[in-house]
DNA sequence: TTAGGGTTAG
């Protein structure tokens, strides 16, 4: 296979260039183009051809050939080709520059793509929309929320550039990823005001934000304003609308809408089905999903890899791990490329069910069928093992990770240090925390909620406290699972008041404790034979509308069957309504 | 040359 191809990118890149260029003229100016979109298929035909086009008289257009090696994500070759044109005095164009600034944005290099602006002075190319555009996606691409913001907000204040519907679309996009759904809508208003109306684009963008926030009313709302305006929606309108629906469970709803795109003479694809498809899934519907897949063939349109995974994933959740696998067989019998995801589906799906083994064989088969364990892989691969006790392993994937792997992330950190605590490792685990908050690695409050746990459950509870007190002093509030952790260290302990004043704290701070946080007292209560205190605590319990749970029941029948006599001590335990 | 929709982990 490997032959074949270097065989045919030979061949391309002695093809004779002149029978497939053309000549154009744009703004005034008259220039040769090459066709050659189907002749450049590797990086060695691209390389070739620049250096042949180098030498062509006149010059023919290298913004093309630039695009087409971006489109093959040859980033790295693009920046040294570009240098060789200015060492060789290559006139520069606005499309070479714009190309050269969008594959510095893709390469996640934003600071290196605004170092190229000087040239645009020095050449007397006037910055364009495009430009501004391209820079401001690359700032979201890295993050750089706030530095986006500003830049628009400049070009607009100081009248560089008036922003089209692109650009507003890739600022609404940038901001309705990164969770700032409001002021999606604020600058959809915005538009409404000035002289670039919304468009679907924009709408869209907006839509998918609601859904994805979980609030389709809003997001239905705004596609009935969009039928008002007279924009019609198209099918990313209605597979946004889909998935929100179908994420909620609203399958009632989800008809509708498919029958009301079908009206509109708007067939549903390859993402809608798969929305539906992995809606049912998650449902535990695998039945439904399966004769939908039936009827998206039936109607000529071709599960592709996300759809199988939707089944896989929906087959694991079940515990089916074994049809799961056929799936997977079937697929590539198919021809098709099985993707990370359906690795990690399958790993997750084993890891669940304790059967690392088999989670291990698939870990070890990525890399041979050419693909790279991704974080994910890595975190679920550490989670099975830690889960079956095969710590010795764990530390070896850990340690690959770290060495070849890709760069762990919070959750990673929160497996492998909640894996040493619950083994012991306590040093282990406090030299990697320790380790990681020297680094200022990103953290969070579910990260820190782990250690406070590990340290409880081995009877570090004051160490386990002071991590707790200093939370909200490094800007992360306890979440209800953090008060969970901390009450239920003090109940192990028995020390019932500490537990029962964090609980008085958690309300004092506006965290509603749910009914875990009471049937973590119930049971510290009943652990420790305090009846009265227990007496009073139901009362609350009950008011609030909580009650017992599985494990505080099965505690009790514990502590009953040993001592009988607590029945007569708690007499609201014979009230079976309240508990 | 620059904007929109689908899958996995603690």
């Amino acid at each position: 296979m490997m032959a074949r191809n270097i065989s045919v990118c030979k061949y391309n890149a002695i093809m004779p260039l002149r029978s497939y260029s053309t000549s154009f003229s744009v703004k005034g100016k008259v220039g040769i183009r090459l066709n050659f979109e189907n002749e450049v298929k590797c990086l060695d035909d691209a390389v070739t051809l620049f250096h042949r086009m180098v030498r062509m008289k006149p010059l023919p257009v290298f913004g093309q050939l630039f695009k087409t090696m971006i489109n093959m994500k040859h980033y790295a070759s693009v920046i040294s080709l570009f240098r060789e044109m200015r060492k060789l005095d290559i006139p520069i164009d606005e499309f070479i520059l714009n190309n050269v600034i969008n594959n510095y944005c893709l390469m996640h290099r934003v600071d290196c793509a605004f170092s190229l602006l000087p040239i645009y002075l020095k050449s007397g190319i006037p910055f364009d929309v495009v430009t501004f555009t391209t820079l401001i996606r690359g700032l979201f691409a890295e993050n750089k929320v706030i530095n986006a913001i500003v830049l628009f907000k400049k070009l607009v204040r100081d009248k560089i550039c008036e922003p089209d519907e692109i650009m507003y679309g890739t600022v609404i996009n940038g901001l309705s990823k990164r969770g700032h759904t409001q002021k999606t809508l604020s600058l959809l208003r915005l538009m409404e005001q000035g002289n670039t109306k919304p468009n679907i684009y924009i709408y869209n963008i907006v839509i998918d934000a609601f859904c994805k926030d979980r609030h389709l009313d809003a997001a239905i709302n705004l596609l009935n304003e969009m039928k008002q305006k007279g924009i019609p929606p198209d099918i990313v309108t209605y597979s946004s609308l889909i998935d929100g629906l179908c994420k909620l469970g609203q399958s009632e709803k989800v008809k509708t809408l498919l029958s009301e795109m079908v009206n509109l003479n708007i067939y549903p694809d390859v993402y809608i089905f798969t929305m539906v498809i992995d809606g049912l899934c998650k449902e535990g519907k695998i039945e439904d999903a399966e004769e939908v897949m039936k009827h998206m063939v039936g109607k000529g349109v071709e599960p592709d890899i996300m759809t199988y995974n939707a089944i896989m994933d929906g087959y694991c959740l079940r515990g089916q791990l074994y049809r799961a696998k056929r799936i997977f067989d079937v697929l590539i019998g198919k021809g098709i490329e099985p993707s990370i995801f359906s690795y990690n589906i399958l790993i997750n799906g084993f890891c669940k069910e304790k059967k690392v083994a088999e989670a291990m064989q698939l870990f070890v088969e990525i890399s041979q069928k050419g693909l790279k364990p991704d974080t994910v892989t890595y975190n679920t691969i550490l989670h099975g093992l830690f889960e079956v006790g095969r710590i010795g392993d764990a530390k070896r994937v850990y340690a690959e990770m770290l060495s070849v792997g890709p760069k762990p992330n919070i959750c990673t950190h929160s497996t492998v240090i909640d894996g040493y605590f619950r083994y012991g490792l306590v040093e282990e685990a406090m030299s990697l925390f320790k380790k990681l908050e020297r680094k200022r690695e990103n953290t969070n409050i579910a990260f820190y909620t782990v250690v406070i746990n590990g340290l409880c459950k081995n009877g570090k509870l004051d160490e386990a406290h002071s991590v707790f007190e200093k939370l909200s002093l490094i800007g992360l509030p306890p979440d209800v699972r953090a008060y969970n952790t901390m009450i239920t260290g003090f109940c192990l302990q028995g020390l019932l008041d500490e537990a029962n004043s964090m609980l008085r704290k958690m309300e004092k701070n506006r965290c509603l404790p749910n009914n875990v946080t009471y049937n973590v007292f119930v049971q510290g209560c009943l652990r420790w034979s305090k009846f009265s205190e227990m007496r009073t605590f139901m009362k609350e319990m009950a008011d609030r509308g909580f009650s017992f749970d599985a494990s505080t029941a099965g505690f009790l029948v514990n502590v009953v069957r040993e001592n009988p006599s607590v029945l007569d001590m708690i007499p609201e335990l014979h009230s079976k309504n309240k508990y």
